[in-house]
DNA sequence: CGACTTTTTGAACGGCATCAACGACTGTGG
DNA sequence: CCACAGTCGTTGATGCCGTTCAAAAAGTCG
């Protein structure tokens, strides 16, 4: 799994081909680790590339000139990172490592040449970017028209479904390697706050807490309070062209 | 420009060559006349096409349990609608006419095709779709973390560069065809209270209104006030391969 | 152990929601 | 042309959810 991790992440959608994975295996260039808190690249610097996340957390956050920040969207291993910034050449968000982290960093002339040479994983690219933007939707939602309480257990559960669906044992407990500041930027509310809905999240049997980690007493019932749909879950790519 | 509005909608950001034009013009199959108010699409229904708006202006929002809903974006002339609908074959929003609108209609299929045989544009629709994603993003985190008057304000700046970025004429006041519910819907506010922030931004002389137009008096001021930043100024397409 | 970060709890405040009512406007049918 | 209904905008009074301020407890790392 070497140099797999992107032809891991795309194959859960699609049959991939040997030539297509050679491509994906090839397309990053090189590693870097980001150890817990460090900003990989901040708002505004030049953003020739995106990166693969191999292991750890990041997330990427705006910052307002009051110095309010709102975190967008956090990125697990697997998954992509800084993709959002294609579009242009100065990085729209920052990204931080949330825990001690290994990025693979892939240029954005090398996803040009993998767009040109295979255009099934040019549509499959653009499929993920379109489910990224509707998890983000998702997420403008819960924060612009549900309770705290229900922000919360949304975060709680898009976590633990998106651990799953990247093949991590969810039934002992998740991962929750966030402080309630971190929270608390994700689904605009004030750590003090987050500390009140989790802990009566707590109280009502949904969810119970051991430092770092967070265990799903009651996931129908978690899902009922945050509104939360899984959609990862039922990605159709049929429509795509057959390797 | 009869077969033109994707051609013109992405000649913007790309010098298209003749057979990009071509392809593009024969994408759509057909239009269909929207009446104010109507569903284009709901929330579930089937999602074997996108469509790109010719004329009114569409929003797609989710529509919670509790009858609490969310607009999560607008759509205006020239641009996609229900594009991020791509990765599920059930729409995952609901689709309305803000106006009296105009759509053409495009298949799932023939966007494959377009891929396949022009790259490029496969490319270059990615690229788009990254950016749309940076907008909610930037959405986001204007209602996770700013002001009811901050988010009012914000609405009226995307509105108004997203229509001069289209070609329209600003300067002279923009259309502001949504009921104070619906601007309520997409900033996270209740009716009221959106009301009473429009009503302070004439106060302080950023805006002026009339029915249905709203005349922008200080931009820098009210660009301050909602801390926009008008990213689709500046997108990047020179690393696309050239025609 | 000491400095720092993070979590937790309490008390008081305030922004936005809620509830309610009225006015302005639009279209429709008599 | 007017009566009428329905939608939308406007304004006031009241209340609650989440913030703010403050401080102590618990955890973490040198």
């Amino acid at each position: 799994m070497n140099q797999g991790f992107l032809a891991e992440r795309l194959g859960r959608y699609l049959r991939l081909v040997e030539s297509e994975r050679d491509a994906l295996g090839e397309l990053g260039e090189a590693e870097r680790l980001v150890p817990r808190g460090t900003v990989l690249r901040a708002e505004q610097a030049s953003a020739r590339e995106l990166y693969v996340v191999e292991r750890g957390w990041l997330y990427s956050s705006i910052l307002l000139p009051d110095g309010n920040r709102q975190i967008l969207s956090i990125h697990l291993p697997c998954e992509f990172a800084g993709d959002a910034g294609m579009p242009w050449d100065k990085a729209p968000f920052t990204l931080i490592a949330a825990t001690d982290a290994m990025v693979r960093i892939i240029d954005k002339a090398a996803l040009r040449a993998l767009f040109e040479r295979h255009p099934r994983l040019g549509l499959l690219l653009y499929t993920l970017a379109q489910a990224e933007r509707v998890a983000l939707a998702d997420r403008l939602a819960s924060v612009g028209r549900t309770s705290a309480k229900a922000r919360v257990a949304a975060l709680i559960c898009d976590i633990s479904s998106r651990l799953r669906a990247g093949g991590e044992d969810v039934t002992h407990g998740i991962p929750l390697p966030l402080t309630q500041e971190e929270i608390g930027d994700a689904t605009g509310l004030t750590a003090v706050h987050v500390n009140r809905m989790m802990r009566q999240l707590a109280e009502e049997g949904l969810i119970a807490r051991t430092h770092g980690r967070v265990h799903i007493l009651d996931e129908t019932r978690l899902a009922g309070v945050a509104n939360h749909i899984d959609r990862f879950a039922t990605i159709d790519t049929s429509w795509l062209p057959t390797g």
